[in-house]
DNA sequence: GTCTATACGATGATAGAC
DNA sequence: GTCTATCATCGTATAGAC
């Protein structure tokens, strides 16, 4: 990690720990976390970062692009722990019944401790909130690579423990539940207005309850659609 | 409104049907709408209104205020039709119970037409999901002018059609059923990518359909915490 | 009161030297 | 691979015409 290259200029940034790349990532995660992507211009970046400002456009295309290498490498963990976590509730279940609420604690729970992950207090997981309603359709191109083996299992789980839904409103009830987990994460505003109240003093087990619980009812309501018709 | 003042520097705009401060907020919700907020920029809205670039800052304080106005102007119609419609559940109801999908379809219905009230094709819909979830405080400034009466009304109404629940629970499952709304407004990328598929060609009738069951459910299931615990 | 012309600082992006 | 220099464009502010 340390470089002992004195006669280059590079020093400071050898010696601070990282390539130039990672130590834009680093700042830009932070700031966006901080901040939010709007408010965050590479300016701010690069000079947390001490590095020079056209760097960012070396090394990524764009500050679209940042953010989406920002995302995606904080997103890791997060998905390698949801199948983890899936694996370990199929695992659980064996040959009888996946439940559906397992399934979806472990789509959740990730996320919603994402916050204590990183180490520092940081309001990312409301920045991944925003990035299912990020304008633009750069956000689109982000899905396969951000959760494309995600979706894939919890595709198939989600259809296990929905026994009596078909593809396209399991699929359905997926695209709502993902809606109310994003929603939650990113419109707390909301949240306190329809409360009266303050909301940021909340014990994530509970919420988590809360989440899991609604979502599994309208799932298995969607799901009961053909049963209750047929 | 034509004018017969000719002699008039203003001619032109009177002649087109509008003062200045309502051709800017035509121009800007369909340019919103088309293009999303950042996309577009007030020189682009006033060179499309025909007006001078400073009239908007005359007229609106700043670019965040001719967003939070257009959405208001927007937000007011459908906003009516919503109570008109929870009116019209509630006196069907008379003194029997209120059916939580009729709250639900007047919450949701007017909403999911809203595309058509504007007389052309818009991508509006999307454009109000994504004001839930817009980074920044303004966003939790709007929200007591854009839905204080339809707020106040349908918390006692989910109130009534969820005897079982709490007050803080029917709360939570109001949030996560508009979270629900609000993600399939802005964010279809996600729901074709988990059908995989275009999901552009939905009839405004199954979606509903199938969003109002998804929210029934889930708000059930919250509300029969209590119940089921105790 | 309304509207215009003009300017300011900051932003994302790029070209070309090293 | 990294820098300096520069670009067009952005939101905003103000002075003054009507």
């Amino acid at each position: 990690m340390d470089s002992t290259d004195l006669s280059s200029g590079r020093v400071e940034s050898a010696l601070r720990g990282g390539v130039t790349k990672e130590r834009i990532l680093d700042a830009a995660e932070h700031l966006f976390a901080e901040h939010g992507f709007a408010a965050t211009s590479l300016r701010k970046i690069t000079a947390a970062a001490q590095v020079n400002l056209a760097s960012v456009n070396y090394h990524f295309r764009s500050k679209e692009s940042l953010i989406v290498a920002v995302l995606i490498r904080k997103m890791s963990p997060i998905n390698a722990r949801r199948i983890e976590l899936l694996d370990a509730a199929e695992k659980r279940a064996g040959e009888g019944p996946l439940m559906l609420e397992d399934v979806l604690d472990a789509f959740v729970g990730p996320v919603l401790r994402a916050r204590q992950e990183g180490g520092e207090a940081s309001n990312f997981p409301k920045l991944l909130g925003r990035v299912y309603t990020e304008p633009g359709d750069w956000v689109a191109r982000i899905f396969p690579q951000a959760l494309g083996e995600v979706a894939a299992r919890f595709r198939v789980a989600f259809l296990k423990a929905l026994p009596a839904s078909e593809f396209v409103d399991a699929m359905w009830s997926m695209h709502f539940a993902i809606g109310s987990l994003a929603h939650y994460l990113a419109a707390p505003a909301l949240l306190s207005f329809l409360l009266q109240e303050e909301a940021a003093t909340l014990d994530v087990e509970v919420v988590q309850a809360r989440l899991v619980r609604f979502m599994a009812g309208g799932m298995r309501a969607l799901a009961a659609k053909k049963e209750a018709a047929g």
